[in-house]
DNA sequence: CGGACAACCTGGCGGC
DNA sequence: TGCCGCCAGGTTGTCC
């Protein structure tokens, strides 16, 4: 379910009812799904650590426990929540991964597909040291991005989800911010213009900054574990509007695949052939 | 190193 | 209704 906007979503909404519960017991039912370290040291570890914050890193959940950080990561169907024990919701069907809290509380991960991770470090740099810098952060500059960018030859799409050149950007805001900026998915990341890139530099942060506005893209799973559908996929200008009229232009939304992944772009605002005057 | 692509998994949906 | 193929918001490993 995840890309940035999703992923802080889910952080802030995980604050108020993790921060403060001690951990007291493990289950898994999927062995995979435990990264690091192995499911007995990590039981016997996280077991009487009490968590104190919680935040994100690109696409990562960090849960700053007393002596060590439990990192999660949804990939394409997790989902972490807070609920009491004897409550159960839709999305526990998948429950894969689950730690019992004090005060008859339970932290379960759902993930439907097994794609999701869970980890266990004291040094997170070793999870997330690759990552580029953060997207809506001062690190993200103008600059460094146009560094990136001149050296790669690639589709500039694929090199968006690169998450060593700019961190937490997934194929729904990829789109979306290529639509915003008027570039075609398929340009060479090393043709792109200083305007473009100043331009593409403006969107990436606008469109991710709509999405967390909106509380992530299309679910609110944390808040509904039933897995009632959002609407924030009613401000998507591309994604998953194959067909439909561009909300700019009229023009029909286009999709073709770049990189593996389902693309969408307006044929008449994201030309191909880009004219530089 | 850059780039292309298979792999990891399951569920939901459209089409016949 | 039933079955089948296709698609899916992410990352990693492998090969050239």
């Amino acid at each position: 379910m995840p890309e940035l906007p999703e992923v802080e979503t889910v952080v802030r909404n995980l604050r108020e009812p993790l921060i403060g519960r001690c951990v007291e017991g493990m289950w898994y039912d999927w062995g995979k799904t435990i990264h690091s370290p192995a499911p007995e040291q990590f039981a016997a570890r996280i077991t009487g650590q009490t968590f104190r914050a919680v935040e994100r890193r690109a696409k990562y959940i960090l849960c700053h426990l007393d002596h060590d950080t439990l990192v999660v990561h949804l990939k394409m169907t997790g989902r972490l929540y807070v609920t009491n024990a004897t409550a159960t919701h839709d999305a526990d069907r998948w429950v894969h991964f689950r730690l019992d809290l004090d005060g008859g509380q339970q932290l379960r991960f759902s993930d439907s597909r097994k794609f999701g991770r869970v980890y266990l470090a004291s040094d997170i740099n070793t999870i997330t040291g690759k990552l580029g810098p953060e997207p809506l952060g001062d690190a993200f500059a103008v600059e460094g991005f146009a560094a990136q960018l001149a050296r790669r030859k690639a589709a500039i799409k694929p090199i968006l989800l690169d998450q060593t050149v700019v961190a937490g950007i997934g194929n729904i805001y990829a789109d979306e911010a290529l639509h915003r900026a008027g570039i075609h998915p398929l340009r060479p990341a090393n043709s792109l213009t200083p305007d473009e890139i100043t331009r593409l530099h403006g969107t990436i942060r606008a469109a991710l900054s709509d999405g967390i506005q909106h509380e992530g893209a299309s679910i609110n799973w944390y808040r509904k574990p039933d897995g009632s559908k959002g609407n924030s996929q009613d401000h998507f200008y591309a994604y998953g509007r194959t067909g439909q009229p561009c909300r700019t232009c009229g023009t029909p939304v286009n999709k073709i695949v770049v990189g593996q992944r389902g693309t969408h772009f307006c044929p008449q605002c994201q030309p191909i052939n880009h004219e530089t005057t």
